[in-house]
RNA sequence: GGGGUCGUCGGCUAGCAUGGUCUAGGCUCCGAGACUUGGGCUCUCGGGACCCCGGUUCGAAUCCGGGCGACCCCA
């Protein structure tokens, strides 16, 4: 790996990349609060968009459902509950009045939105039903809450589908991983998709899938998931529908959620470098700024061909600013924009004014090239298409080298240790899981979704036949 | 869940051990101006802080207790 920053200590980069590119302002005096401020609003926004555009596009519908959810419709999933009570804000008192029944923050919607189901639902004819909402979620987190990694107060879009049966719902699952899959991918981001072991699926899932991202730290980002929940929730708030033949079932459900806070954690961790942010152009707030040069006596001509090429690259659809700012030296400009991670930067100075050209500078690799201005846009477009095949290239291959094959558990000690992902061959079994955590201090994420992976040899911890190659991390 | 470290201008920090020298220093930043401008130039002038509550003391940034907050390690 690369010599950076962001490798040798995380939490100091990371702290000072969210402070310096004003993502993010952590200094609100509540724990596991933070303030976005606009660039990494703007930049939420953009992957937002990614999303429900995809969503939409395959059958979703766009809803909004209560933050608050009541303590009844809450207990009714005895799993469910057992998994989040721990965790859950509640509303107690109204005023100096003390509440007949209490209330909580949604965690996650289940609970909100499966009782409105059971309404919606009555017939096949309403399935499947596709909805979504991209909103906050609150959990007390007892560990170490960390900016936009983990917050008490974080921002998700969760889908949630019912479906006439079991195979419907697998489908439905697929279609998920695929959607979430190709927004990350267009975020050229390194993750894995796993299968979740047993005793750490989802609290009243049949099973949970999986997107973990690599951390500079070696921790992986839980940045999606994928719950298959078979009739479980359908059972606790009676979801059921007439069949074709007239008899009433229950309806199967899935449900997914793609973590916004932490997928733009993973966008600024992975891509990021010594000098600040580095955007993918897609969600860029600004893909382009144009930064003039403009030495002594020709002050005016540097300005208007400054212009000129600001005008051109914003009638071409292009999210473009000019910094024509006289307190700063172009030099300075060069850092402060790359800081914000803007994909390119056009140069515009005496010598492009003479020759009609442009000086482009990529963000990614900090190379320049020239180009005369009426190929601008297109050499603008096309680095845009790179800088995006490039990102994913590189984070990919760095994953890549991430990963560790271990045969024992003093190997995989000391993979963990050096912040790695561990790959190990695994039986199963519960207990082995455990050896697994506390020999190594890393936790069994998984096995691999989307490639079928077999063991090449014994269960790292007994010895025994090994079901499963599995990956253990640390994790967020 | 357990252990540790820490909290000083907007940011990073010096000072704290041994209380008075602190009207709290530096870098950065912010504002006004001059000069520059192809990687943070230089100069002038101005702005800005001891987390909160309580205690010890003639005197607290410094010592003690509690609270709130942050970071690291372990489970």
């Amino acid at each position: 790996m690369v010599h950076m920053r962001k490798y040798e200590n995380f939490s100091e980069w990371f702290d000072d990349v969210l402070f310096n590119a004003e993502i993010l302002d952590y200094r609100y005096p509540v724990k596991g609060f933070a303030v976005y401020k606009s660039w990494g609003w703007r930049i939420v926004r953009e992957i937002v968009k990614m999303l429900e555009e995809r969503l939409e596009a395959s059958g979703h519908d766009p809803m909004l459902f209560p933050v608050v959810i009541p303590e009844e419709s809450f207990a009714k999933e005895g799993e469910h509950i057992k998994g989040f009570q721990m965790e859950v804000f509640w509303i107690t008192h109204a005023g100096d009045r003390k509440l007949a029944r209490r209330m909580l923050l949604r965690p996650t919607s289940e609970t909100a939105m499966y009782p409105l189901f059971s309404y919606w639902i009555r017939s096949h004819a309403d399935l499947p039903l596709r909805v979504f909402q991209s909103v906050s979620v609150y959990r007390y987190e007892t560990k170490a809450t960390r900016p936009l990694l983990r917050m008490r107060e974080f921002l998700w879009n969760e889908a949630h589908t019912a479906h006439k049966d079991w195979e419907d719902a697998e489908r439905q699952v697929r279609e998920a991983v695929k959607i979430y899959n190709d927004v990350f991918r267009r975020l050229g981001l390194g993750f894995l998709i796993l299968k979740r072991p047993d005793f750490d699926k989802f609290a009243g899932a049949v099973y949970s899938l999986a997107f973990d991202a690599w951390n500079p730290d070696g921790r992986v980002n839980q940045i999606g998931t994928v719950h298959n929940l078979g009739e479980n929730f359908a059972k606790a708030f009676d979801i059921t529908y007439e069949d074709i033949d007239g008899s009433h079932r229950y309806v199967f459900q899935t449900c997914y959620g793609f973590g916004v806070s932490r997928t733009l954690a993973a966008v600024i961790s992975q891509h990021g470098d010594d000098h600040g942010l580095v955007l993918p152009p897609e969600i860029a707030p600004v893909q382009v700024v144009v930064i003039p040069i403009p030495y002594k006596g020709v002050e005016k001509e540097v300005e208007a061909y400054s212009r000129e090429v600001y005008e051109r690259i914003k009638d071409a659809g292009i999210r473009v600013q000019i910094d024509e700012n006289e307190k700063m030296q172009p030099g300075e400009k060069f850092y402060h924009w790359e800081m914000f991670g803007v994909p390119v930067r056009v140069e515009v100075g005496p010598k492009d004014l003479k020759e009609r050209q442009v000086t482009l500078s990529e963000r990614v690799n900090l190379k320049r090239s020239r180009v005369g201005i009426e190929e601008m846009i297109p050499a603008i477009r096309s680095l845009f298409v790179r800088i995006t095949e490039d990102l994913a290239e590189r984070s990919l291959k760095t994953l890549e080298e991430m990963v560790i094959n271990t045969q024992n558990l003093e190997d995989l000690k000391s993979v963990i240790e050096k912040r790695r992902i561990g790959r190990v061959n695994w039986c199963e079994g519960l207990e082995c899981a455990e050896r697994i955590r506390e020999g190594s201090g890393g936790e069994i994420r998984g096995h691999r979704f989307d490639v079928e992976e077999q063991p090449d040899g014994p269960c790292i911890a007994c010895g025994g036949e090994a079901k499963r190659v599995v990956y253990v991390a640390r994790a967020y």
